[in-house]
DNA sequence: TTGCTTATTGGTCGAGCACTCAATAGCATC
DNA sequence: GATGCTATTGAGTGCTCGACCAATAAGCAA
């Protein structure tokens, strides 16, 4: 009974299997880049025929921009989530610099960068990209008025803080492929120094509150 | 006699022609993408045969590096020339901010993104990033200087204040492929307003100055 | 005019890509 | 145990890409 010749076929509910890819396409997004979404690729990742890729996802641009909205959707989860039972504004503020800054923070810059660059191609993946930026964007503005009602932040415009606040992590995250040595210090905390400057916090008070994190506030869940 | 089946060669010097391929590259790198530049789609646009290219870049990526290089470094003349034989450091400083301000930029800033993402898995493109970041940042670092000692400009660094404008720039170019509605006039100012700011100019001095100049002021050279 | 150098051509190769579709087999139901 | 639905396969199509190379002809030098 030859093993190899013939394939074992697993069949599994719509529902189940399309998750399987679509979370299969997202970590290779992740990890490697959307470019590096293709039917053969996530077929080999998931132990099946690219036809079945196709079966799910008649057109390949779907399945990017799928993935690409899974992964980004994850990663601001992880950063910033959206339930905040216990801990002020600041902490939850100064616990996103703490991972935004650190080297683990790259892969989402390079998925940012890679993002926006596709979608000048990519129309599915452009309104994904336009979704996700809303997301972000909204739970900026959700912490910062959070703050502003209970933590002493001062500022005429959340949305528009929010929004200086992350085109400043967007312009650090540009160089996530291409610097190679270690930025001076003033350039990598440019986007917390921003976030005090702009809340109207004494310098050094998120960035202090980041130092202090424990690894354990740190660990996604 | 048959005109189409025999084509007519025209012989170059090989440094005309090389200049005439990098030319044409560059072109495309900044109105099409860089993933556009294919020996068949340069060839196309020069009337010549696609081996022609591979004959002058043995290596495709090579070509794509040096009309990287060639785009971004024509623009930053065209944007903040560099001599500077009459007007002030805030002119210079104010007539960059008018041109990255208007629609014309965009080319730019998809530019860099694509090169920022293409650089990820192309060697030789990342490195003339990294030449390109350097030479923008010391073109910005100098008129600073200049402001400093000529025009009032205070700043304890004047490079790191360049980087900081450049990462705020990156940071709204990062849009140029996915914002379809325009921006808070707040948002698009915020490059012009982090300048007036880190160089301790009073708000709206540059933004003022950069309203005042002339069409024949913005054109190009 | 003749000859030589080499810029340029034309054709080909293999790899990787998305997409299509009839045939097959897993599995729930009866 | 037989039946029907459909998830999955296998095989194939056509496309674009970079790279390679022997043959050709442009134009300079003698």
């Amino acid at each position: 009974m030859p093993s190899s010749v013939q394939r074992k076929r697993v069949r599994k509910t719509p529902a189940a299997r399309r998750a399987e890819i679509v979370a299969a396409a997202a970590r290779v997004a992740l990890t490697e880049g959307l470019e590096c979404i293709t039917l053969r690729r996530i077929a080999e990742d998931l132990d099946v025929r690219p036809g079945l890729i196709s079966h799910y996802f008649p057109s390949a641009e779907e399945l990017v921009a799928e993935a690409f909205g899974q992964a980004a959707g994850r990663e601001l989860d992880a950063l910033l989530p959206n339930e905040r039972t216990e801990g002020s504004p600041a902490h939850y503020l100064a616990r996103f610099f703490a991972l935004a800054t650190g080297a683990a923070y790259d892969d989402v810059s390079r998925l940012w960068i890679n993002a926006r660059h596709l979608s000048r191609y990519r129309p599915a993946l452009r309104e994904r990209v336009g979704v996700q930026e809303a997301a972000w964007r909204e739970r900026f503005t959700a912490v910062i008025e959070d703050g502003v009602r209970d933590d002493g932040f001062r500022t005429d415009s959340p949305v528009l803080t929010a929004i200086h606040i992350l085109v400043v992590l967007d312009g650090l995250g540009a160089q996530a492929n291409s610097r190679t040595v270690d930025r001076p210090q003033a350039v990598a905390l440019l986007a917390v120094t921003t976030a005090e400057r702009e809340l109207g916090l004494e310098s050094g008070t998120l960035s202090r509150l980041a130092d202090e994190l424990t690894e354990a506030d740190l660990a996604r869940d």
